[in-house]
DNA sequence: AATGAATGAGCCTTCATTCAT
DNA sequence: AATGAATGAAGGCTCATTCAT
């Protein structure tokens, strides 16, 4: 009577696995730099060949596009969270900081990886799946049309655009620690007035 | 009366022929993307030996290097002539919109270019030379300073940061053609009221 | 009973693969000369590819430098063994007979690497291996000191240094064969004289 | 009245230059090691352009060639300056020592341009040109030839080249100093007692 | 004769990918 | 499915030599 299943059913196997994989790509990143890291360093560093790897991956790009889809999606996670437990008492203002926290927090759940990710790749090649970018959209729309009202821009499309792009590069600036420049802890205030101050600026036309 | 010298002195054929160079490697970036270019590749676009261009540059970064220098540095041209050329009598707003449009120029004189130095480089790495990032960041603050008691931001260095980013970020959705996602002309005029928005804001503390 | 284990445990298939990669880098050498020798030509002539060579091999020098570590082992053994099988009977004099005796067979296993080991090399930079060249040392200490009575040299360490100069350069004479110059044969003799004339010479002080 | 001759006749100017690239290539040479020694380089330290250079040796095995032929012809020099005072008095050791003490002052002359032409040379393939060595040997010879009686060695042409080589290996014991070993002053004590000691020892047959 | 920019063959090395075991 | 040795195309860079000026 072979009721015994595996251990783990093979679809949770190849998870993990390749959860496994995108680990040690991630520890290899950060450690070495995307310059230094190849496949076999990535195999060595999961523990287990290279012919694995190529089992799970078809090759490096794959590899490179799922941890960046991995990340994201963590990223996505946290800040869905955030927008799916505002209620609609929240004032545009407090959504937008209650936001700002989030998307502060979820860039510094793996700092280092992020970093690379943003700034060290030839990687915009294969974008985040767009999927994925139209939930960060449509979370911003979301909190955009409850506010409707308070807003000044006459597109809610285009508002969503404009405030996601804005607030990447200035999280980004909070984020990411460069060599010169201002402390990012002063940055950060500036958020939320720049979000706000667009949304509700006194538009002529 | 042999007073002729050869047709250019030497310095001049030095600064021709990196140029050259750098056209050529534009050139091929351009056409292959990153990841295909090598240097063999670049000098023969040039119409030169591999070892003439190890004559100008002594590797490959820093060919890059200097690629982007020079990009940057013809925006930063387009952009401080604009800059110059304002006038005390210029609102902030209509001082922002000259501001924009000339940094919208700037980045559509090698719109592929921009796009993949970008998008596509590991080359925060070697970051645009200070002096060129700092001569953006003046010009800026030259113009916030001269708005001074419109602007509603406490610290102008800080403002000067934030409002570069929010350009940098808006300019690129515009000027960057991705696959998907709104038109870039739809998202131009909402530079100006996000710069603006922000800099005017209200502030409760 | 799947008792029989591969083949070759893999340690013995590294060690032939490295072998297998000496001999071609040593027949290349040979035959080419040491300015025509590369990885490339090695890797080939050892049925390799140049991939395969770098996975034993960390470089060039390495390759150079094992082969010549494996060269002279392999002519240590063979005088060791001749100095191992030397009984308290044997005179200076006929000791030194086997000693050069096994000297020149030394030398005479590879002769035209060892040709190319001796002059076509910019290689004192890596010397042998100082445990290599204590061994031949200590091997000729060794008869010295058993025949310590009969030889007048003041200092057993200094005698031994130079003995050991004087065989390699005489050796070396007998060994490789010059474009012009006396027949290798006529100088053999003279060896034995010549180590012994110096052992036992009279000094006056 | 075009009586003013070129300052120099064309074959002294040719002869200048000559030395002038070789000094230089000398100095490079010690500078630098022969591995990152190349033509460029030299002409440079020439102060000449590399065109020039190739004015003068058709190449660089030719400029090498040269380099070697005018150090040992200067060491030859000296030698045989020591060998022509030489007096019928002198006896075989008193003109050995005579002979090492001018052939130790010869290799101290350029100590490390000899190291790297005699350690660091893919260079025997062009060995001393035949008339620079005959001259050696017959210096050599002379001084055998004189003391013919008190040498056992049979054949004197066969004594010369073991002296020959004797000396050569024992002098380049004193005067090149390796990493470990005994101290060359050591050695150099000894070089008589060896020559003397081979050319008078007692032969059986 | 001098110059030195230009040439380009050639070398060492890396690494994504394959495949026999 | 796993292994990891093997592959080999490709790339960055050097340097002896040439040649137009």
């Amino acid at each position: 009577m072979k009721l015994q299943p595996r251990k783990e059913p093979r679809q949770a196997r190849s998870r993990a696995m390749v959860d496994t994989i995108l680990d040690a790509m991630s520890r290899v990143l950060v450690e070495r730099g995307y310059a230094k890291t190849n496949t076999n360093l990535v195999a060595e560093a999961a523990g287990i060949s290279v012919g694995s790897l190529y089992q799970y991956f078809p090759n490096k790009d794959a590899l490179i596009f799922a941890l960046r889809e991995r990340h994201v999606t963590r990223m996505l996670s946290l800040f869905e969270g955030v927008v799916d437990q505002m209620t609609d008492a929240g004032s545009l203002t407090s959504d937008f900081e209650a936001l700002i926290d989030a998307l502060v927090a979820a860039h510094l759940l793996e700092p280092e990886l992020n970093r690379i990710l943003e700034e060290e790749f030839p990687a915009f090649n294969m974008p985040v799946s767009n999927q994925i970018r139209e939930r960060f959209f449509d979370s911003i729309r979301g909190v955009l049309k409850r506010h409707r009202a308070a807003i000044s821009a006459p597109d809610i499309d285009v508002a969503t655009f404009v405030v996601q792009r804005m607030l990447k590069a200035l999280i980004n600036a909070v984020v990411l620690t460069g060599p010169g420049g201002l402390s990012p802890g002063s940055i950060r205030p500036e958020i939320v007035p720049a979000v706000i101050g667009y949304l509700t600026a006194q538009r002529l036309n």
